[in-house]
DNA sequence: GAGAGGTATAGCATTGATGCTATGAGCTGG
DNA sequence: CCAGCTCATAGCATCAATGCTATACCTCTC
């Protein structure tokens, strides 16, 4: 069929991960001092090393689904993912 | 530090990504076929291949935030992505 | 039957997130 | 000063999502 692709991978979109990453990040990083724990703590009840949390919560990467989820769970919090229309609030 | 992790990787978590994938998946058909757009349509609009559209909407993989804002954007909705506290509604 | 469009699937290469370990910087309390 | 805790960062290995191409299947139309 060649298709031609029209949107370039590393424009936009690459902005709006990187900002979502830093947000997501801060929510975490907020959830987690709220609960007054530690890096290594929350890294331990969401299975995941010191160090991942420690890039995560910087936004250093952008984070993937599993590990949203994980972090949820320990922070007994639930992670919204969806769609919605244009313009509709929260 | 020897951190210990007391989540297992592949437990409820799997199970969890595995059903966000495949009810995003159905989002993403339901809002592509009522914009009458074929996957070669959306993956073109989206940056993607029709094949990616295909294993995405089967519910084949667990997307990336990437590959989710792309989607969006082409389909003209919102990505929402986030915490909420335990019990709150929509 | 041939052709075209839409969808599903396969194989392989690339890329990026995460796991893992180790270490450095900062800060506090002894 | 030293010990301990917290957070940040680095390097490497692994794994999974995606890109890419090709192909098969189905349906419709001619």
């Amino acid at each position: 069929m060649r298709e031609r692709r029209l949107a370039e991978p590393g424009a936009v979109e690459a902005y709006d991960a990187a900002r979502l990453a830093f947000e997501l990040g801060r929510s975490v990083r907020e959830l987690r001092e709220r609960r007054g724990w530690s890096q290594a703590q929350l890294a331990r009840e969401s299975g995941m090393t010191q160090s991942a949390v420690a890039r995560f919560e910087a936004g250093g990467t952008v984070p993937t689904l599993p590990v949203l989820e994980r972090l949820a769970a320990a922070l007994d919090v639930t992670l919204r993912v969806g769609f919605e229309a244009r313009g509709e609030a929260a």
